[in-house]
DNA sequence: CACGCTATTGTGGAAACCCGCAATAGCGGC
DNA sequence: GCCGCTATTGCGGGTTTCCACAATAGCGTG
């Protein structure tokens, strides 16, 4: 199960063409005739791409993008126009879109983007899946035991966390051990290495 | 000292009237007729940003920027086009290049993109100091103290690193100061974030 | 109020870490 | 052969970490 390519154009005609051409090669698709109709439907959870006519009754393709964005839909876009527009192109690709090309497209060209952007796609997911089990192992710790990983993963010794947060040395002890175990990790490097991986 | 801005473009007027907007908001710049002639000045240490036109007799502006890649500078580039076309500018997007706008440009818009790309360039020019600042560090180091750290960084204990490696507890605990000593930290979470941080 | 949960702290000891002092050994260069 | 550099190891001792056992205190629930 790798996902759907969503669809979103208010010709039929492109969207039957995509959709045939991406099944031929085995992906599954699904089309929308408009940006508010798939909007209305979020959240889908099996969309892994989304083609996306620029030029649309309605909404257009551009906003369609940034209301997936404020919704914070992480999923590779790429965009489809008609007309040639190099300012609509470099805006949407300045704003995070996967790709953006003009009709008539190549068959084998759309495919392979179709392809590499489910790949991207993948990546991502597997990224934000780590970073989510992160946040939520973190979300088990107290309060107390944040503050002292947050000073652990500084490099500081126990004595100093003990120091900056007016506790004794024993309770760091028993804080950091906390934190270590509730992290999963063995010793306050992979702990780093973890929180570290998190921010980027 | 804040970098030159290159303009490369075969149009004199062009070049010219850039080159005069430019400098009357206080930037400094430098004009080049082609691709070849910038091409054959490098390396120039004051490239702060590099403004090129798309379409110039000898090398195009893409071919220009595909020969920057090869050559390692890390510039950022800002297309100039006369001729709406949508693939030379996702391209040249997708490859890296700062921003891509059409002819007649905007004034302001221009000076505003000139200004954020060396804004661009200067973080670009810490963050890679700061990197060959560990690289420089790190080539100061022993084959076997590169050995050390690396296993260091995994949060190894010296007595497992000693295993690994084959040699007495003792001598790991040599090796390892040495290596903090070198790479100037003071314990094994600096160093793991300062290797971890170069990997990106 | 008793009970459960968490935070806090102490004691004491095993294990690990850090480092100065000292010594042996190999290797390349003058 | 002497010198410089690196690798290696041992000894001794101070510092830090990790943890089991034990105890006190506050807070919300029933």
């Amino acid at each position: 199960m790798i996902g759907t390519i969503h669809i979103i154009d208010d010709e039929d005609v492109i969207r039957d063409a995509l959709s045939f051409l991406l099944a031929s090669r085995g992906l599954s698709t699904r089309g929308w005739d408009s940006g508010e109709a798939f909007l209305d439907a979020l959240p889908l959870s099996d969309c892994a791409c989304i083609i996306l006519d620029v030029r649309m009754g309605g909404l257009s393709g551009p906003e369609v993008f940034d209301r997936l964005q404020l919704a914070g839909v992480r999923v590779p876009v790429i965009f489809l126009t008609g007309h040639a527009d190099v300012p609509v192109a470099v805006r949407a690709l300045k704003a995070g879109a996967f790709d953006f090309i003009e009709k008539p497209f190549n068959d084998n060209q759309i495919v392979d983007l179709a392809l590499t952007a489910i790949a991207a796609h993948a990546q991502d997911q597997a990224a934000a899946a780590a970073r989510q089990s992160v946040a939520d192992r973190k979300a088990t710790l107290s309060q107390r035991e944040k503050e002292v990983m947050a000073l652990m993963v500084t490099g500081a010794l126990n004595k100093q966390i003990a120091d900056a947060l007016g506790i004794a040395l024993r309770t760091v002890e028993v804080h950091r051990g906390r934190v270590l175990a509730k992290m999963g990790v063995r010793n306050a490097i992979e702990l780093t290495k973890l929180i570290a991986d998190g921010q980027n």
